[in-house]
DNA sequence: CTCAACGTCA
C-alpha cells in the first residue's frame, strides 16, 4: 500500500516558497522513522512518544535525520498545505474558530482529502522542523505550526491534538524559544503531556524555577511528572550551579513518594547533582544504590564524587573511589586524576599531588591546563615560588599555554602570603610570556592592593584595565568599592558606588552587602533601610552575608533588639542562622561587657543546632573579661581544652586582656608564658598585651 | 573543573 504523494491541487501550482518552507519540504521527505509508523500510524503515537524520550535521553541529534532502517521511503509534499495555511494566515485571523467545517470552502476541502492518510508520525515531524526552524522569520513559522495543527483539528485528520500541542512545545524548548512557548501552552489548559512539554522546555532553557514552580503545579493538579523531568532538572541545576542538597532531597523525595521510575540516566544526574552540591556523603550513597541494582555509574559520574570528596578534605573517600573506578576496568582519563589532585592539593598534601602526576605519567595520561595551574597552586600555596615557576616552564615545554587563570593563582597566593609587592613582578613575567591579563586577573591584582591598603595602585590597576579595553564587571566594582570603605574612605566607597550605577552596572547583592556594611559603619541607619529596600525592588532578597551584616553593624553600635530582629527576620525568610552570625551577636554583647545576654545568645546558638567555635568561645571570653569575670573567662579556657577547641593568639590575648580590666597585672606573664608553651606565636597584639601590664606592675610597685 | 568580590574574635 505504498502512497504516491498526494497530488499538487492544480490551484496552487507555482506559488511563491518562502525560504523555511523549502527546506522544510526538503528535510520531511525521509522522516519516516519506523516502518510500524507507516503502516499503522495511529498505533505509532505512543512508540513516536517513547522514541522521543529515547532521544532526549541521550543526545540531541536532529530529529528529522532520514532513518537507514526505513523500509518504505514515502514522499508527501507539504508545501502547498503551508502555502495555503501561511497565505490564510496573514490574510486572517488564523484560529478565530475551528469548529465550522460545513463552510470549508472547496479548495480547502480538497486538500484535506489529499492529506488524509498522512501517518501522525510525519506530522509531528513537520510540526518540529516548523518549530525549530531558526530563522529570522520564526514566529511566523511558529504560527503557520499552531495553523497546521488548528486545521489537523478541524479536518480530524491527526489523533490527539494534545499531544500535537505538546510536541510544538517540546520542539520549541528544545530550540530555546521558551516564551513562544509558555504563550503557546496558554491556548490549552495543561495536560499531563503538556505539563511535561513545557517543564521539559523550561529545564533545557535553564529556567528551573519555572520548570520547579509547574512541576509542583502539576502534583497539586494531582499528575505525576515524568522521570525524564526529573532528570533535565537536575541537569539543569547542576550546570547552574544553583543546585543544594535540600532541594535535590526534596526531589528526591517526590520521586520517591510517586513510585516514579529511576533509570540509569536519572541516578547518575541525581549521584552527580549532591556531589556538586557539596554533599558527598548523600551522592555516595546513591552511588552505591546505583552500583547495588548492578548500574554501572559514568565516568564523569564517579569524577564528580571524587572531586566532592576532594573539596570536602575527604581525600581517604576520594582516592577510594579512584580505585574503585580502576578496579571496574575504567581507565582513569585526565580529569579523573584532576579529581584527585584538587583533593591533595585542597589539604595540602603536596607530597601525594606530587605522585599524582607522577603516576599520570607513568600511566600515560597527559596532564592539561588544570593539572598544572593545581600544581601550581599547590606549590605556591606552600611558599615554594621556585616550584611553581618550574611548573610553569615544564607547561610551556608540554605544549600547554599557561593562562591568565595560572598567573591569577600565583597572584592570589601571594596575596594570601602577604606578599602583595609580588603583584607587579608576576605581571612583568606573564606579559614576557606573550599572556595577556584578563578581567580575573586584573580582579585579583585590584584585590591584592585593595587588602594592603595600596588604594592608589587599585586605582591605577583599574585604570590601566580600562586603556587595555577590559570591561570591568560586578566584581571589580565591588572590589574597588569594598577596599575603600575597609580602608575608611566611605565618602570614596559611595562615589564609587554611584559611578557603577551612572556606568549600566547594576548592583548586585555583595555590592548591596558592602554598602549595608559601610553604612552601618558610619550609622546612618536611614541609608541602610533604603538600600535594603532598593535591593529587594531590584528582585535580589537578602542573603545570609546581609542578614549578617546587619546583625554585626546593629549589635556593635549597642542597638540590640535591631540585631535581634534581624535574626528573627532571617529565620522567618526561611534562612538557617549560621555560626558567624551568632558570633556576630556574641561579640557585639561582649564587647560592651553584657556577658549574661552573651550567655544567652550562645544558648540560642546551641539550640539551633550549632555548635560554638573557637570565635564563639573566644567572645565569650572577652565577654566575662570585660564584664570583670576575670574567673569565668579562664573557665571558658579550661571548658575549651577539655572540649578539643585548640585555644589560639587571640584566646589568650584575651584573658590577659580580663587580668588587666581586674588589675591582677602579676598574673599576665604566666598567660603568656603559656601561650607560647601550647604553641601559639605572639604577634603584635599579644606582646603589647604584656607590656601594658608590665607597666601597670611597675606603676603599682612605685606606688 | 568559571577560578576573582561581601559577614564574626583580642
Amino acid at each position: 500500500m505504498l502512497l504516491l504523494p498526494p497530488p499538487l491541487p492544480a490551484r496552487f501550482p507555482s506559488i511563491q516558497l518562502s525560504s523555511p518552507i523549502t527546506r522544510l519540504h526538503v528535510s520531511l521527505q525521509t522522516s519516516i522513522h519506523t516502518a510500524a509508523a507507516a503502516t499503522a500510524a495511529e498505533a505509532s503515537i505512543s512508540l513516536s512518544i517513547d522514541k522521543d524520550k529515547d532521544r532526549n535521553r541521550y543526545g540531541d541529534e536532529d530529529d528529522d535525520q532520514s532513518d537507514v532502517l526505513s523500509l518504505h521511503k514515502r514522499r508527501y509534499d507539504f508545501t502547498p498545505l503551508l502555502n495555503y495555511l501561511s497565505r490564510s494566515n496573514s490574510e486572517s485571523d488564523s484560529d478565530s474558530d475551528s469548529a465550522s467545517p460545513t463552510s470549508l470552502d472547496p479548495i480547502e476541502f480538497q486538500l484535506a482529502e489529499s492529506y488524509r492518510a498522512v501517518p501522525a508520525s510525519l506530522w509531528h515531524s513537520l510540526l518540529k522542523s516548523l518549530c525549530s526552524s531558526s530563522s529570522s522569520s520564526s514566529s511566523s513559522s511558529i504560527n503557520l505550526a499552531y495553523a497546521v495543527v488548528s486545521w489537523l483539528q478541524r479536518h480530524n485528520l491527526c489523533f490527539s491534538y494534545e499531544l500535537l500541542y505538546s510536541i510544538l512545545i517540546h520542539a520549541l524548548g528544545r530550540s530555546e524559544k521558551l516564551y513562544e512557548a509558555f504563550l503557546l501552552s496558554q491556548r490549552q489548559t495543561l495536560t499531563p503531556l503538556t505539563y511535561n512539554a513545557l517543564i521539559n522546555a523550561c529545564a533545557r532553557n535553564n529556567d528551573h524555577e519555572k520548570a520547579l514552580n509547574l512541576m509542583s503545579r502539576m502534583r497539586q493538579d494531582g499528575y505525576q511528572s515524568d522521570f525524564v523531568n526529573y532528570s533535565l532538572i537536575i541537569q539543569s541545576l547542576t550546570r547552574s550551579n544553583k543546585i543544594d542538597s535540600s532541594l535535590l532531597q526534596k526531589l528526591y523525595g517526590e520521586i520517591e513518594c510517586d513510585k516514579i521510575e529511576v533509570d540509569g540516566q536519572l541516578l547518575n544526574d541525581i549521584i552527580v547533582g549532591f556531589a556538586k552540591a557539596n554533599d558527598p556523603s548523600r551522592a555516595i550513597k546513591f552511588l552505591a544504590m546505583a552500583q547495588a541494582i548492578g548500574l554501572n555509574p559514568k565516568t564523569a559520574t564517579l569524577v564528580a564524587v571524587i572531586y566532592s570528596l576532594g573539596c570536602c578534605g575527604r581525600i581517604a573517600e576520594a582516592e577510594a573511589v579512584f580505585e574503585e573506578m580502576k578496579g571496574t576496568g575504567l581507565k582513569p582519563r585526565t580529569r579523573a586524576y584532576n579529581a584527585l589532585l584538587k583533593g591533595y592539593v585542597k589539604a595540602g598534601s603536596l607530597k601525594d599531588a606530587e605522585l599524582v602526576v607522577s603516576e599520570m605519567e607513568r600511566s600515560g595520561v597527559s596532564p592539561d591546563e588544570h593539572t598544572y595551574s593545581l600544581l601550581i597552586d599547590a606549590y605556591a600555596n606552600a611558599g615554594r615560588w621556585e616550584s611553581a615557576r618550574i611548573v610553569l616552564k615544564e607547561m610551556e615545554a608540554n605544549n600547554v599555554q599557561p593562562n591568565s587563570f595560572v598567573y591569577s593563582r600565583i597572584l592570589a597566593s601571594y596575596r594570601n602570603k602577604g606578599e602583595w609587592q609580588r603583584s607587579f613582578q608576576v605581571l612583568r613575567e606573564m606579559k614576557s610570556n606573550g599572556i595577556q591579563p584578563d578581567r580575573h586577573f586584573y580582579n585579583v591584582m585590584i584585590d591584592t592592593f585593595g587588602k594592603y591598603d595600596c588604594l592608589d595602585h587599585a586605582m591605577d590597576t583599574f585604570d590601566r584595565m580600562l586603556s587595555e579595553g577590559i570591561k570591568p564587571d560586578t566584581v571589580t566594582w565591588n572590589t574597588l568599592i569594598d577596599c575603600h570603605c575597609k580602608a575608611g574612605r566611605h565618602g570614596r566607597a559611595e562615589e564609587l558606588f554611584e559611578e557603577m550605577k551612572e556606568r549600566g552596572y547594576s548592583p548586585c547583592t555583595t555590592t548591596y552587602n558592602i554598602m549595608i556594611n559601610s553604612f552601618g559603619e558610619q550609622e546612618r541607619w536611614d541609608n541602610v533601610k533604603s538600600l535594603l529596600g532598593k535591593m529587594q525592588s531590584q528582585g535580589l532578597l537578602p542573603n545570609i552575608v546581609t542578614y549578617t551584616t546587619l546583625v554585626d553593624i546593629y549589635g556593635k553600635s549597642g542597638r540590640f533588639s535591631d540585631a535581634i530582629e534581624c535574626l528573627e527576620l532571617m529565620k522567618s525568610a526561611g534562612l538557617k542562622p549560621s555560626s558567624t552570625m551568632y558570633n556576630a551577636l556574641i561579640n557585639a554583647y561582649a564587647q560592651r561587657g553584657l556577658s549574661e545576654q552573651a550567655i544567652n545568645a550562645l544558648r540560642i546558638m546551641r539550640a539551633d543546632g550549632l555548635k560554638p567555635n573557637l570565635l564563639a568561645l573566644n567572645s565569650l571570653i572577652n565577654a566575662f573579661g570585660e564584664d570583670r569575670r576575670d574567673v569565668e573567662a579562664f573557665a571558658v579556657l579550661q571548658y575549651m581544652k577539655e572540649n578539643d577547641v585548640k585555644p589560639d593568639v587571640v584566646t589568650y590575648t584575651t584573658l590577659m586582656k580580663s587580668l588587666i580590666r581586674v588589675d591582677k597585672f602579676h598574673k599576665v606573664p604566666a598567660v603568656y608564658e603559656e601561650m607560647i608553651l601550647s604553641g601559639c606565636t605572639p604577634d603584635r597584639k599579644a606582646r603589647a598585651m604584656l607590656r601594658s601590664a608590665l607597666r601597670y606592675m611597675k606603676q603599682t610597685v612605685k606606688s
